[in-house]
DNA sequence: CTGAGATCCTGGGGGC
DNA sequence: TGCCCCCAGGATCTCA
């Protein structure tokens, strides 16, 4: 599940190894997974553009094109980036293939086919609808405590809304929930000024220490050069039914919020 | 505006 | 052993 610590661990390796190319060729094979923007087909538009960056925003990757427009490419659950050296097979279930010159080879795949790589006209307001970035000095104790108010909704649904805060998925929801000994189920309004500032500084905290790690390989996660990712191995709840939490001992739970599995200590978190 | 629920997919796990 | 069923999960859409 690519989140914000994933997403920037594939983004830092795309940059170092896309970065300047020029995309030659371009292959949509599902047509869903790269949708043509009106009137222009898909390939047609992006052929020729030279790479100028590679960025993220929240949980998307942004690649940036000389034109001024992007490819923004949502991951969803189980797409990929996957850099393929020259003649190098493509990888099982490679819908969109970008040829770059000197024959890297940038293909996208995804087993389940719910990841986009949407074309971007410059201007376009495409994340008006996504909140704060975590890691941005934007995101201020303050600013977390405001949005917090009047809000009903379950504080780890609210983490995971990513017009409020960009980048949570369900893996640092429950990390950070429990890092800052805060109930999941709790309402958002209901959290008291020490437990907002533990919860925002677990966020962070959790965050770049997922991103110092390179991210989680739980199910098959690799960065843009198939590497696994650490993280896995410092989790603290996610994942770990029945297992004692590494705080107090007693066994980890898994209760179900937002259709959303959620692990958490009864015991610690309240 | 907020919040709840459906939708999309497929490998894999549980049940029998 | 084999087969069927059902489920997880993020973003987006619809609806109340």
């Amino acid at each position: 599940l690519p989140e914000l610590p994933e997403v920037e661990t594939i983004v830092r390796g795309l940059a170092r190894s896309i970065v300047g190319k020029t995309i030659r060729r371009v292959q949509v094979r599902l047509e869903k997974m790269a949708p043509a923007p009106p009137g222009i087909p898909f390939a047609h538009a992006v052929t020729g553009e030279r790479i100028t960056g590679v960025r993220r925003r929240g949980k998307y990757a942004v690649i940036e094109l000389a034109s001024g427009r992007s490819l923004v490419t949502s991951l969803r659950m189980t797409g990929r980036l996957v850099v393929q050296r020259p003649n190098e097979p493509d990888f099982p279930g490679t819908h969109v293939v970008l040829d770059l010159s000197g024959g890297t080879r940038l293909g996208f795949a995804d087993l389940r086919t719910f990841g986009r790589m949407r074309l971007v006209e410059p201007g376009e307001p495409w994340d008006a609808g996504l909140g704060v970035e975590p890691l941005s000095s934007g995101f201020t104790q303050e600013a977390f405590m405001s949005m917090l108010l009047k809000r009903t909704t379950p504080i780890k649904v609210f983490l995971l809304d990513q017009r409020r805060i960009a980048g949570i998925g369900n893996i640092y929801a429950c990390e950070a929930l429990w890092e800052a000994r805060v109930n999941p189920s709790r309402p958002a309004q209901a959290l008291n000024k020490p437990a907002i500032r533990r919860l925002h500084h677990a966020v962070v905290d959790v965050l770049g220490r997922a991103i110092d790690m390179r991210g989680t390989s739980v199910d098959d996660y690799v960065d843009a050069d198939g590497l696994r990712g650490g993280f896995q191995n410092a989790l603290s709840v996610y994942g770990r039914l029945g297992e004692p939490c590494v705080r107090c001992g007693k066994p980890i739970v898994r209760t179900v919020l937002a259709q959303r599995g959620t692990w958490w200590c009864k015991n610690c978190q309240r």
